[in-house]
Parts: structure tokens; C-alpha cells; sequence
DNA sequence: GATGAATGAGCATTCATTCAT
DNA sequence: AATGAATGAATGCTCATTCAT
């Protein structure tokens, strides 16, 4: 096979065998990534992801046809970085474990991934005009949700929760709760962890027998 | 040249004769406001902001010294916008209404003002970087607990409400799970109502007696 | 009225009282016209061109929304500069002598302005590729071939030409041979117009009663 | 490094067993030579043709030190090609054979190759800017000339043509006629041929007996 | 008050070319 | 022979800002 003159961030799905990523590509997206963090969408500058790299704005160019690629890229990079957990809970935990794990799991985000609460929140402001984004934020939110009905559905499965409760209200109020939290502006991380930790109790009482 | 030198919108006070406000400058103001509303501060683009009011770019520039005066001018409207109650309450409401009326208003702002929304998140993204928007944030937030607080307060003293709730927990958690519901993206004004209704009914369940 | 947000250069009709011209407007385009007559369109640079017109490249982008229009503007010039003869014959002037003031003009052309050869020749080019080009070309050759045949009519009614001579097919015929030798490469000008006095001999042999 | 360092596309002459011609080579310069008749001069980009022939462009540069080599290439190609006769006549044609033969060269070559025309036209535009193309064209062009004369001087020795035609002027007429039709843009190939039979069929009446 | 004209600094993107492998 | 990766030097275009009128 000649050399395709495909870039090679052209396809989202890599053909077997020729992988859309490389060493320098993830490179290059962690950049843009933590350039969004800092200085907000408004302020990235290919030439600056570039510099950051070590590289020339070209050779961006080699592995992005442009701007909205990358911008893709980092999307994605986010999306993968937000579904993996960040608090292992073994297959033998109870229900409670895993619910308080949730909470950890936001905590550890706060306290050594914080750029994930800015990017996020730049990915909602862009998917008021970015239909694709919209679509991935609500795929991630149905997940987030579904996990979260899960864990509620075995802990009443196991006789720790109440019966009584409504698993899918629950899980909504939850996370209309943490998002808040997330969301609000001009505190700081560890007053921010503080009401995680408030949340955390008052759901417990909410939820256990 | 017979005009004076300093330029109305400067932020040093205005003299007594010269006020920093005019019909153009507010008519610029919301031209800028429902510009961010709907392209972010990202499509913010001086020139359009002007020819949205019929102006020259130039004349928007006698009006604010330059674009970061104009954003200013948009955050103090922006402020004074959120702080004014959209749902009346008459003096003599109850503590239950006055609770129920600030759900109404939320449910006010997304049917009537929904931009609001969208500009609050970019001003919370804005105070990542800027400490001056972090601490208007920061004051309007205290505006609101220290409103909520008062409110259930009166409903204890009224004995509407239970009295071992924790006014300034509870308030805390309302105001997350609001805002959190505000800032949930890729759903529709009527969705967002409900879920207003749902959290306003599982409140007052919770504070009455 | 206020001011129009639109560019001087966007309309092809100017408004009434608002000129789409401007003195600069026209430098701009003189200086467009002769860098394609001495470079080529593949050598056409906006900054170049503003450069020669002592302006910043975006002055340049003020009076022209793009490249696209300036080359535009600088075909309406060409197509202007191409209809305007350049000999100037009396209303009494004879068939014989507006034929042979046909031969002059081109002559003139090629001693007073050799670049319109060039920008003719490249435009040419530009017809293959762009309609709009190839349309403008056809109306003005359409014209040239209009202007032929009623010379030769007015000489045939007027006796001076052969009567069994085929007006339209002369004036093609003759229409090829002076653009053969203008688009002649690789000789000079007197060579030119050498040429150009041996096929205006043959032709009024050829017309000639 | 085993190669020997020299490129084979260099202007020097090739080493005995190192011919400056391959396959490769010619397989690039045809991809050249095409691109240029569908997107000009203007719209050779060296990763395009590279991508034709299904090589990567630091591969085309192996064959051609750069883009300036590659286009001469081309040049010699074309000079080539315009010199070969697409309409082969025997030892013995007589005269107007061979004059008609040239006509339907010409013909043949608007059916079978007009892509000559337009790189004709390309060369003729940077023969204006390039003393080397100009030159080359002028040697194309007497050549030209002097094969026509051949055929008229031949015919009014076998007495087929009048013997007052001053064969230098008449070869020259018939190729600035033939010239001035080639360059005629706005027209198809159909109205093109038909034109040309008619310059053929005024020709033939001008210089037979 | 208002504007047309002008500009400097910057930005994404392109492209011929190079070089180690 | 061939290529992936990289780059420097443009290039068209944008935008906040200035200033004489």
C-alpha cells in the first residue's frame, strides 16, 4: 500500500492496521487540552498547542487539517478521560461502596484532574451552538445516569436501601446536585469538596434504611 | 475639538453632570448581552455589537474605551438583571410562599430570559480567569443563600417548617441542585421546568412539617 | 441613513449617491491590474498590491471583502479599458478609414499599454476554469465582431468594399489572425506590429473593390 | 547511504547508465502536465501530482530537485508532443495533402488533446516572464513557419499553387490565424473544428491556382 | 456625537522542501 | 527508492482600536 494522502486525523474510525493516533497526536491534544483549561476556547491558539508541544504550527497542521479537528480530538480525548473511573471499587462491593465511590471519584477529579470541570464546562457552553457536542453531553449524562440507577437498583436489590425510593428521581436529583456543585463558580477545591461531602451524607440518610 | 476628553464609559466615577450612563450606551449593552447570549464571548465581535444598534464601530468605541469596558458594562447589566426579582411577593407572604415564588422565578427566567442562563455560564467560565467576575459570582451568590436562609428561618419561626432542618445546609443543597439543573445542557425549556417542579416538590416536602 | 456594515466593495450596482467607487477604490484596482500584467495572477499578492499603494494589506480588505473581488474589480476595469477605443475616428469618418483605425488602435494598444495583452492573455486563461470569466469574454468579443461587420457593411453600402465579400465570416477571419498575433509569445513589439501592417495590408487588398 | 547524492532530475547531463529518464519519471511529469491543463500553473501543487502517480511527495523530489525541475520537465514534455504530428502523410502527399494534413492536425489535436492548448497558452502567459520558455516557443514557432513554407514552396513548384504568394507572409497569416483561433476562449471544440475548415477552405481558395 | 478610513498585531492554513530512516 | 515527519516562509484574512473631520 502507497502512502494515503489522507491526514491523519481525517477519520474518526483508524483502518486495521494504521492507527488514527500516534505518540505525537495524543501529545498534541493533551496540549490543546490543558490550553482550554487555562485560557478557555476563546483562547486557543494553534501556534501556542504547537509551541507547548515543541513543534511548528505546521507540523500541528500534519496531524489535524485544521482548528475544528483538533478541537474534535480533544472532545473525545475528554469524553474517554470522564467515562474512566477514577475510583476502582472491587466486583464484590456493596451498593453503599460503590455509591460512595461515586463521591470519591468526583472528589479525586476535583483534587488532581480540576482542568476536567473547566473543559467540561466549556463543552457545555459549546454545545449550545454545537449540536454534536449536545449530543455527546447527553449520551455521557444517559450514561452517568444509568450507572447511578444501578447502583441505586442493587442497594434496594440487597435490602440496604430503601424500597420506597424512586432509583431514576434519585439518580436525577443527584446529579442535578453534584453538577451545581461543580458548576458554581468562585470557590475553591477543597470548600468544594466540603459540599460533596455534605451531599454525600445527606443522600446517605436519604437512602439507606 | 470641543468635546471632553474623558470618555463616558471610563471607570472612574462619573462627574456629577456627566453620567456613565446614557439611552446608547444601555442600548449597546444589550446589543453586546444578547450577543454573547447567542455566539459566546467568543463571537463577540465589536463591529457587529455596533451594527446590531445602527452605529459605527468607532462611535462604540467613543461610548466604552474598548472591548473590555463594553464586557464590564454587560457583567454589571448581567448582575443587576439576576438580582432583580422576576415573581412579586407581597409583604405579607407566608414563608411557604415566598419558598414556592422562588421557584416561580427560576421557572420565570427560563421561559422569559433564557439568555440569562446561557451568560451567567459564560460569566462562570470568564471567573476561571477573571477574579474580578469571580468575586461578583462569589457576592451574588452570598446574595441569594443569605435569601434562601431568611426565608426558611421565617418558615421555622412561622412553624411552617421543621425545626431541626439546617437553614444554611439546606439553602446550600437548593441552590446546587438549581443550578445544576441550570447548567445541565442538551435539554429543552420544558424538561428544565419539570425538573424544577420535581425539586420544588421534594423541597417543601422536606422543610414542612 | 446610518452607516451600511457592508464592505464599499461588496455590491456590484453602488447604490444611488453611494458610490461602489472610490479614488483609492481604483488605485487599488490600477495596481491589482499591473502586478497580474507583470506577474500573473499566480503572482498576485494583496499585500504586494497594497504595498504599492502605500496602504496596509488590511486598508486593502476594506474596500474589498477578498482576493476574489479585487480580481473583480480588476476584470471590470479590463473589460472597461478593452471597450474604450483608442483611436478616435470623426461620425464622417469612411468605412476604409474606421477599418483602418481598427489596425491602429491595436497597434496603439500594443505600444501605450503591452499589459493589456498580458492581463487578456490571462484572463484567457482564468475563461477555462471560470464561467463568469468566459461569459464576460464572449460579450466582449461579440462586441468586437459587431463592430467589425458594420464596418464592413457601411463599406460595402457605401462602394468602397467588394459587395460579394461575407461580412461575418471576414471580420472572424480577421478577428483570429490579430488575436493570433497578439497572443503570439516571444516576440517584441515593433515585430508586432510589423504583423499587425501586413495583415492590415492583405485585409484591404482582400476587401477592396 | 548508498545513492549516489546526485539527483536524476538535475540539468546536468546524466552519467552514462544513470539516464535522466525512468518510468517514474515520465509517469510524474505526465501527472504534471495534466494537473496544469485542468487547475494552470496557478493550481500545480507538487503533493497533488505526487498523489496521482501514487508516490509521496518527498518521493517526487527525488526525481526532481524541485518544483522549477519538474516544470521544465513538463515544458520539454509539451515541446515534444507539439512537435510530433498527430496526422501522418506518406513520402509521397502532394502539396495540398500535406497542407490539408496540417489543418487536420490540428483538428485532431482540439479532438484528441486539447489539453495541449491550454498548457500552450500557460507556457505562452510565463513565456512572458521566463526568457527560457520564450525561447523555446520562438524555436517551436520557426519550426512551424518553416515546415509550412516547405509545403507552400513545394506546391508552386509542382505547380499547384499560384506562384505570386509570398510563401513567408502567407505561412505566417495562416499561423496567426490558426494561433488567434486556438486562443479564442467562450467557445467549444465543435464550433472550433468548424472554424478551422473554414480557415482551410479560405486558404486553399487563396493559394491555389 | 458620529463616522470613514486606516492600521498593527495576530491567526489559521498552505506548500515546497528537507532529512533520517 | 521511498517515505513519514517536520519546518520556514509565506498568504489571505480578521479585529480591536485610532484619528482627523
Amino acid at each position: 500500500m502507497t502512502h494515503s494522502p489522507r491526514r491523519r486525523g481525517d477519520q474518526s474510525e483508524a483502518e486495521p492496521g494504521e492507527p488514527a493516533t500516534s505518540p505525537r497526536r495524543d501529545q498534541i491534544i493533551r496540549a490543546a487540552y490543558f490550553t482550554i483549561a487555562e485560557e478557555g476556547f476563546e483562547g486557543l491558539r494553534t501556534r501556542d498547542v504547537a509551541g507547548k508541544v515543541g513543534i511548528n504550527s505546521a507540523t500541528l497542521h500534519y496531524y489535524f487539517r485544521d482548528k475544528e479537528a483538533l478541537v474534535q480530538g480533544v472532545v473525545a480525548f475528554m469524553m474517554k478521560e470522564l467515562s474512566r473511573p477514577r475510583v476502582a471499587v472491587g466486583p464484590t462491593a456493596s451498593a453503599l461502596d460503590r455509591l460512595r465511590a461515586e463521591f470519591s471519584d468526583i472528589k479525586a477529579r476535583i483534587r488532581d484532574a480540576p482542568e476536567q470541570l473547566i473543559v467540561l464546562t466549556e463543552l457545555t457552553l459549546r454545545a449550545f451552538r454545537d449540536p454534536k457536542i449536545a449530543q455527546l453531553l447527553r449520551e455521557l449524562d444517559q450514561g452517568w445516569h444509568a450507572h447511578l440507577v444501578s447502583i441505586l437498583e442493587a442497594g434496594i436489590a440487597e435490602k440496604l436501601f430503601r424500597t420506597d425510593i424512586d432509583a431514576g428521581a434519585t439518580a436525577s436529583a443527584l446529579m442535578a446536585q453534584l453538577r451545581g456543585l461543580v458548576y458554581q463558580g468562585g470557590i475553591g477545591p477543597k470548600k468544594r469538596q466540603a459540599l460533596i461531602d455534605q451531599i454525600a451524607l445527606q443522600t446517605e440518610r436519604w437512602v439507606r434504611k
